[in-house]
DNA sequence: GGGAGCTTCCAAAGCGCTTCGATATCTTTC
DNA sequence: GAAAGATATCGAAGCGCTTTGGAAGCTCCC
């Protein structure tokens, strides 16, 4: 069933269907509802590729995510990021398209991205500091919105983030004023942004308070189980230990749970722990008491905001530059207590 | 950059151009190489819509993932099942869209998916036992592929999946053998095909073994780490608790070791633990030595699979329905151990 | 009663591509 | 050397939609 047959079978012509159809006014108001009905019992939806190319619009937002080859990794992140904005996507009548692309010819995706025209402006995930693909993307002229930031360029460009700095300065003052000094930072791969923000959150909460940080107590690394649990191990091991750890998932805040476990230590009394959760949907911090203490910002409402805010770029693609940075929240569980005194 | 433009620069046709990126033999290998070039230098590429438009072909899959927006979750397993289609979708020069459906209507998605026409083919994903969405995608005439399968329906279709009865059997059998005779099963939703298939291989076993399954041993709920903890805990609470454990999933495994932890056990050697292991890449059962014994099957080759069938199905849309069953692998970690014997 | 001004509808062009059918040029064959 | 065949190219139609620029039919008012 197309437009050409739905007008045929109305006796109108394609013309009035259409306007009919997107709300147009010049129609009557009694044809429109003919045309409505009749679209809905015929099961007649616009063809999107002949309305895209008349229209020049696409109706769709590419996510762009970059799966690493070599570690076989995909953030678990994604998965509730792409929920929220979906949730903006279909309120606004937009498709999602996802294309994965491997650490090399990055920029050749984003290209045929746009010279294809399947998409109107795309999510950038999983920015590095010194990101490439910002200035690329504002040379390109597709809209785009970055869900991080990249600390290293001072361009205008639109961006959702958690402000990590601020949230690990929290976390790291909150277990300073429990009384702890030897706090380890058990963090991701530094060369993403978000995790250099997060140690220089880290960082400056300790200098304030005349602590240096300790390379002993800190690690960089892809956060799944095993790495926190050997990091915590190892650093468990060392003669004077970390009486308190911070770490940057709640999956590696497990890893180090089993290592506080299998170094005979109970968490929360001999070794605080305080992770930062992104609220994942299959990975709940415990369904109303936390387990974990841990710094809280929902990846899926930044999701959501971040599809509002490229929705509207593309509406007006005159719009400055919008950012949005939101502040995670301290909750307390049951992962973090004073330091225990033997070793104060 | 449009192909009227390119071939005005080429002096020469659409047709004769179209004709020599699309491979077509009655083009002279001279000015195909030249064309080649251009299109090249000068960054062109077909647009995705009107090329769709001429052909028929969108050259794209939809995933249709079920978000429960009354859970607000969404699987874990799919953002590695969709890495691996995404692989094969690549090769084939296709794109991949998403759409998150409610439970509400769900038909009314698939049927506008179609009539839109930007897909040229589905991945269902998380089958229920008789799921509705699978006859109505047959008499819809679009090309889909099932994750999974659906147990009461007895209609043609193509699934791939894993053996999930064989894999809980072959668990079970394993626990059995150790000497372990009160096995629990801490399964998923049960009216989810996976989560029935894997009760009944669990059931079989230990019927085989005349061990009726006890219902005190058996829960079924959504695999969050603290569903794990809470049935493991309420489990070990009996006064004569199990001796081993089964579970769906490495994130209840961690809620069940926690739960074991919290009871003052020991898994491994108090409590077996084996859990089904979806070689999810952010969530590696340790990186050689595994934590957990588990059933093991790769839901990023699942994803493979799948895209590779649903890319035949494509091309040949008289193929007959065809299916995959995956066996898992059974990989010894240290979670299980034989009977205590205080408990036998 | 006849333009002015609305309202309501339509014909046709155009979006960027593929592809059918035709044409022009060059070889081959008897 | 003309017919036949092979090779390389082109013109134009068509995919299903939107949208511009009318046009037809009304009402209205002097």
């Amino acid at each position: 069933m197309n437009l050409k047959q739905l007008a045929a079978h109305l006796n109108l012509s394609q013309t009035t269907v259409s306007r009919a159809l997107n709300g147009y006014p010049e129609v009557n108001e009694q044809t429109r509802k003919r045309v409505m009905e009749a679209a809905q019992a015929l099961n007649y939806a616009p063809n999107a590729r002949a309305k895209g190319l008349a229209t020049g619009r696409a109706m769709t937002i590419g996510h762009v995510i970059p799966f690493s080859h070599q570690h076989q990794m995909m953030n678990p992140v994604f998965g509730d990021f792409i929920a929220g904005a979906s949730d903006e996507y279909v309120k606004a009548g937009y498709d999602m398209t996802l294309s994965m692309t491997g650490d090399r010819d990055e920029e050749e995706n984003y290209r045929r991205l746009k010279a294809k025209g399947n998409v109107d402006g795309i999510i950038v995930h999983g920015p590095s500091m010194r990101d490439g693909r910002i200035p690329f993307l504002r040379q390109l002229g597709l809209s785009f919105v970055v869900h991080g930031r990249a600390t290293e360029l001072d361009l205008p460009y639109s961006w959702v983030d958690m402000n990590n700095t601020h949230a690990f300065q929290r976390a790291t003052d909150f277990l300073l004023d429990l009384g702890h000094r030897r706090i380890a930072l058990i963090n991701g791969l530094e060369f993403m942004d978000f995790a250099y923000r997060r140690r220089v959150g880290f960082e400056q909460a300790l200098t304030a308070r005349g602590t240096g940080p300790d390379p002993r107590y800190m690690s960089a690394g892809e956060m799944t189980e095993s790495y926190g649990f050997e990091s915590a191990a190892r650093m468990l091991a060392l003669p004077d230990r970390p009486t308190a750890m911070i770490t940057s998932s709640v999956i590696a805040a497990i890893g180090i749970r089993r290592a506080i476990h299998a170094a005979g230590l109970e968490m929360g009394r001999d070794i605080s722990v305080i992770t930062h959760d992104d609220d994942l949907s299959f990975l709940r911090n415990g369904p109303d008491v936390p387990i974990f203490t841990a710094t809280r910002s929902s990846v899926y409402e930044a999701g959501r905001i971040a599809a509002t805010m490229l929705l509207a770029h593309i509406a007006d693609p005159d719009l400055p530059a919008q950012s949005r940075l939101l502040e995670a929240q301290l909750i307390i569980g049951g992962s973090t207590g004073p330091v225990p005194q033997d070793t104060r």
